[in-house]
DNA sequence: AAAGTATAGGTGACATGTCACGCAATGCCA
DNA sequence: TGGCATTGCGTGACATGTCACCTATACTTT
């Protein structure tokens, strides 16, 4: 087990991970790729809604107004802006959303939730929860759940400092160290 | 559907998470967001292989002769058939993968690694697994790797008993570790 | 053995995601 | 004020992923 000490050079270097950062890997690998896979299947049959989709309405939905620039709902869900551009296109072709040029800067786009996406949200947020909940926290002891985030926040935050992708607008890093 | 396992009936029955569930949630899901881009973005640029290339080539690799029916290398990396069959066809196009029919049974594609294919996957193993480490376990302190594994375990087993997906081949129920 | 069922896989239409590039508005500065 | 880089977005071409549905082969029953 834990035979190093932390950011030293734990692992062989130029080569793989050690053996528990690998199961780490792999555990991390397959609970994503499955699922990102059923919560698609679910909003999809259930609510008409892609994953992205729920990911567009749900950072809208937090935001002050319901709107937002193409440029940080981009940040906010951790997507290239010509991603976000084509996106926000198609759902408003389904009146999910609606974009209208800022008259501040007006090479500015701000993207709004509609009523209809609103609702939309709102109905499918009570089944997509049912869905994380029973496949992810059903399975997850209690006295997991605390490790388990600030894991994933200690990877975030490493993420944000060295990924490429900008941090979105309200993101500070967490206690200093 | 499974009844609550937790007698506190933590949760807010049939509305959303409760506070620390949440905050494992939020940050599952960003890291989730924004490490699939950069996994997939290091690739493309430094081996001209997506992600999903690299899941298919890992999981040929490993397996018993680099060769593995459509069904069960969809099984193992968590696709659909129709998805592998269509990424397969790809694949082969790009001399990565090869596929032939089974002599044992004649409805059974095998997709087998090629020659190629394996010096593609070594040469990227290298920068692919360096991202990782920079990205994932640089941030990761080193006491929480077992808590993480254990936790994304956990969920894992549960998603397999509760998803649509059909389990990997190799794959048992958990018992104590 | 014929008929029914289950299983492996492929296909076509369509939605989605990425990259390279383009344009227009803005900011900067000599 | 006239360049010139920067910023915010959009677009077109193309790769990818999903769904509904198709065929062929194997298995099971009668």
């Amino acid at each position: 087990m834990s035979r190093n000490a932390n950011s030293g050079a734990p692992a062989p270097e130029g080569g793989w991970l050690d053996g528990e950062q690998q199961r780490a890997w792999l555990a991390y690998i397959r609970v994503q790729l499955r699922l990102t896979y059923e919560m698609n299947r679910q909003l999809q049959s259930d609510d008409d809604l892609s994953l992205p989709d729920y990911d567009v309405l749900t950072a809208l939905s937090v935001a002050d107004g319901g709107l937002m620039p193409i440029t940080v709902l981009a940040a906010q869900i951790g997507w290239e802006r010509s991603r976000v551009s084509h996106h926000v296109r198609r759902m408003a072709k389904r009146e999910l959303v609606s974009c209208s040029p800022s008259a501040n800067d007006r090479r500015v786009t701000e993207v709004s939730l509609t009523q209809h996406g609103r609702k939309v949200l709102e109905a499918a947020a009570l089944g997509h929860v049912e869905l994380v909940r029973r496949l992810f926290f059903d399975g997850l002891p209690r006295e997991l759940v605390g490790p388990l985030s600030q894991a994933l926040e200690s990877v975030y935050a490493n993420i944000i400092a060295q990924g490429t992708l900008p941090p979105p607008v309200d993101w500070r890093p967490p206690r200093g160290e």
